[in-house]
DNA sequence: GAAAGATTGTTGTTGACGACAACAATTGTC
DNA sequence: GACAATTGTTGTCGTCAACAACAATCTTTC
């Protein structure tokens, strides 16, 4: 849906019932324009749309992404922790974990310390394919980079750094 | 969450074998830093938290205020047209408009010009809410502003325009 | 003017995802 | 040792995007 991105022709319009036809292109937002939510929800479904795509044909997706990414950085997490990390639940990781584990990327190791929880490691062939994944992960970046500037990812994400 | 400042207690942690330990609170996410998708879904996620919460007490959603808001500034739209123009599937916007009808905020019209259509109002009852609506929405956005920065959430609202 | 094709609203299914609740096993605390 | 808290797990519920199929209705084409 690459919309056009016209520029708000001042069009105003009493709808009757009387043939809205020309329009349906150009409908005006009016009170929906400068409200910041619903601009970062319009980028970030983009966004995700083009990281699900440029990691297509390795099918991983933007969580199972982060997952592994903290996973590789902090080697012995345990679930609890990288959940509360991400931002996840707990129960919602035991699927990802479950799915990463099963394409032998994750492994569950029994903590001897604590035997209530997993340390969680990235497998040999975890790490290869990590390795791969980031390279793609870069280059979809470089997509929101022509999409929205150079300078405007590097804003963006100044802005938003206390979010991460 | 929200943990922008260092709460870092001393604790002690069980690492096994391996490198890393009493890092439980204080992941490095490497990688995930820099990549601008998990920034905005965090920030998304934020959002639309504030965003439900201070439309809390009139129980509407970021998604059914883009409706309304739609319908409101361009009356008589199908929802082919509404549904386009908002980015969501037609058939979801199926339920939305059932939802919103049944509270009695629109009005799904019989369109004469096209007798598949449905031509789509604001109720009286709908135009005196979304007037509501509106003014919490604009103390939500306070929040972003309190959030961020006021100059940040310009540049943001700048950044994204080509979105909305 | 009728057949073929496209569009609109609708219903349904699937899967990812967040929020909660309950549970067994284990740990920590008193 | 009794009791509370934590960890992983299972389950349910609701939101949301992506499809597929369908009837009714337009549009196109011969």
């Amino acid at each position: 849906m690459t919309a056009t991105a016209a520029q708000s022709s001042p069009r105003k319009r009493a709808g009757n019932g009387a043939a809205p036809r020309d329009i349906a292109d150009d409908i005006g937002l009016d009170a929906l324009v400068g409200h910041a939510g619903y601009a970062v929800r319009r980028f970030q479904i983009w966004i995700f749309q083009d990281f699900i795509r440029t990691l297509g044909d390795v099918d991983i997706r933007p969580t199972q992404y982060s997952v592994l990414t903290v996973i590789g950085a902090n080697p012995g997490l345990s679930q609890m922790a990288v959940a509360k990390r991400l931002g996840i639940e707990r129960a919602r990781l035991v699927h990802l974990l479950d799915s990463l584990e099963q394409r032998k990327l994750v492994k569950r190791v029994k903590s001897k310390a604590d035997r209530r929880s997993h340390a969680l490691h990235l497998t040999t062939q975890g790490e290869t394919a990590l390795a791969k994944f980031k390279r793609l992960a870069a280059e979809h970046e470089r997509h929101v980079e022509e999409k929205i500037g150079k300078e405007n990812r590097a804003q963006l994400l100044r802005i938003l750094a206390g979010f991460t």
